[in-house]
DNA sequence: ACCACTACTCAGTGCTACTATCTACCAGTA
DNA sequence: TACTGGTAGATAGTAGCACTGAGTAGTGGT
């Protein structure tokens, strides 16, 4: 995607896409960066996962744990707590009413 | 929808919106507004869709005429040329894109 | 004259993703 | 030893978009 309209788009969204990854399993900044690359979305820096995981910890929406790693720096392991999971079922509602206005303009009603 | 997780999540979508509404047929900014307010959107400010059609147009996506009301100041109606109609369908992609990966992580999958 | 509805405009604010750069740990290699 | 590359995280500054709040106008009804 060359232009930045998934740039825009992603504002509001990467925030559940990342609490959705964190509810199938804990995961730490990197590994999500790589993640979501490799899922297609190739321009996402990493500065603003690493953000994103820094707001979210602020709002307590997740736990985080300081685990060694043999590869390099120890990683911050963030997993979904009950708020997080709260706010996610918050997220899907959103997205849900969202999704469901733009399909029904995308099929041309008014 | 009480919080502002839509607020986020319609940067970069209610453009989108907005082109296909005038996809389906010439609108002014008062009546679009109306409209999205009727489909939802209760929250959408009135300065926002001004805002972005002011932007749309300087982008030299839509046409625009003005056109005397019987009930007020004159209205300015837009209508999607060729090059807002080759952004509505990037648009869509970048859409169809974005929604394929979030209805993928609802499913539990990674 | 006043009010309500219609219709548009604009300065200032907050939030989020991007850019660019930095620190730091470890392994392999010249 | 020194250097490179992959791993892992942090942060200051920038840009774009929706919101807030206020304002300007035109029309019609009381």
């Amino acid at each position: 995607m060359g232009t930045k309209q998934v740039t825009e788009m992603l504002k509001g969204t990467l925030e559940g896409i990342v609490l959705a990854i964190l509810a199938g399993r804990p995961a730490y900044g990197y590994e999500i960066t790589a993640w979501l690359r490799d899922q297609g979305f190739t321009d996402i820096a990493e500065g603003t996962v690493y953000a994103l995981l820094v707001r979210i910890e602020q709002r307590g929406l997740v736990d985080v744990e300081k685990v060694p790693s043999e590869k390099g720096p120890p990683r911050k392991v963030y997993s979904l707590n009950a708020q997080g999971q709260d706010h996610l079922n918050e997220f899907w509602r959103t997205w849900s009413f969202l999704s469901e206005r733009l399909e029904q303009l995308r099929e041309g009603g008014s």
